[in-house]
DNA sequence: GGAACGTCTTAAACTACGTTAGCTCATTCA
DNA sequence: TGAATGAGCTAACGTAGTTTAAGACGTTCC
């Protein structure tokens, strides 16, 4: 079912009726299989459809002069164009990161199912606005923090959003995402990313082969970050 | 009338009905001056009610380490913590920027508001979308432009969302933030800010004095920048 | 009227990064 | 089987930025 690990987040963070999930595991969808730096999207595209993450990694990335920035990641249960629903008109790219499997749903669908549950709104408006204040941490993460803890502050949050879904196991996590992908998300060369990858790895902090990520010493590594996951708002509820 | 420039704004993107426009112009409201450097909330809050800027610059801030990180800046018209109507919990601070007026329309108005208008409902939440498409500007600057095109990229922005609530005139602007206010928001240090600013000057991009700043090639200073105004999206109209 | 303060400015010394280049190793594919 | 490719790694060098410090100027406030 593609809305498993959706559900599963929002069922978390903000509770759901029986109706309500009903709703989110009988959507209509398409399914589709993504390579590795496939785009589902690019900037200057127009949609009438969401796509939900069932596996895999997804970015967006702009283009500024000769770099590639990323902006975010989405992960198994994000829905990374939600926005799309009443801005069309994109403004960068949506790739995939190593192999992933995507679903898509129809905008008129999210549309009349909106419009048939208030709470459903509150919970996707809301999904919006935690993408927001993500965004916000990205820009003091990148205005403000040196190469290191900004480094670790990335695996910090990938930890702390992997593991609201479930897909931690014992600090570890599957990574497609190369040393390369983390320097342009990072705002920093791949050389000095990779500098500081191995002060990590001396430190003890991570542990990284064949895309596979952990972190063994969690605290330590978000103490270094200056990580407050408030900013996830995992345990905000207003309803 | 505290939501003019509001309603100015999104009629300008996205067209209103009279009825729509009737709401907005008559929400209950409770007007408040800010001197300079007030905080109108701080990280960790809660709060019961938006604000709308009537007249000057509010900034979003947070504090990392021993910098401070402006995230975003709001001017007339803008609703800078509309995300509080689904995420009560502050992640950063709202700070004004010089003196201020800020109109407080309680969360409990807006939702009944919502409830009776499906399109104040998708103007509004589009609205939080805009936001976040800037904060995913501000990454895109932060993280990949040098400093000088950095800082022209702030002043484009700055220019382009003014003009659409009808504050410029011959290219210029007032403009209440300090240049240390600018370093912040760009990730510099007020050194080189400073530096930077000057550059400006000699190549006659920006005019700079008395908290009035004018633009007087903004053509050839938005080509430095990299601007591409999409992202603002004025006119990206779904209705 | 002058003391205190904030903002802007400049200079000199320093450093955390970027750039370029070249190597290894594993994987893929003809 | 071995050529081609992509990811990771390392070293030497260059530079765009920071830091610290101190002076100029205007404004506010007693």
């Amino acid at each position: 079912m593609p809305s498993t690990k959706l559900i599963a987040r929002l069922q978390a963070v903000v509770g759901l009726s029986d109706d309500d999930r009903g709703k989110l595991a009988n959507m209509p969808h398409a399914v589709r299989q993504f390579a590795d730096d496939e785009h589902i999207f690019r900037q200057g595209d127009r949609t009438s459809r969401c796509a939900i993450v069932m596996s895999g990694f997804l970015f967006r990335q702009k283009i500024v002069g000769s770099r590639s920035q990323i902006l975010s990641i989405y992960l198994p249960g994000d829905i990374p164009d939600l926005h799309t629903l009443h801005l069309s008109l994109m403004d960068h790219d949506l790739v995939s990161a190593g192999p992933s499997t995507v679903a898509f749903v129809s905008h008129s669908f999210l549309n009349s199912m909106l419009v048939s549950s208030p709470t459903l709104t509150h919970v996707l408006w809301r999904d919006t606005l935690v993408d927001a204040a993500i965004f916000r941490e990205w820009v003091a993460n990148v205005g403000s923090r040196d190469a290191l803890s900004r480094v670790a502050h990335l695996f910090c949050e990938l930890a702390a959003r992997l593991e609201l879904v479930g897909l931690m196991e014992d600090n570890g996590f599957i990574f497609p995402l190369t040393q390369e992908h983390l320097a342009d998300a990072c705002g920093l060369s791949k050389v000095h990313t990779n500098r500081i990858v191995q002060a990590l790895r001396r430190g003890g902090l991570i542990e990284w082969q064949n895309h596979h990520v952990k972190l063994p010493r969690r605290k330590e590594l978000a103490e270094l970050a200056g990580f407050m996951p408030d900013y996830l708002h995992f345990s905000d509820n207003k309803l």
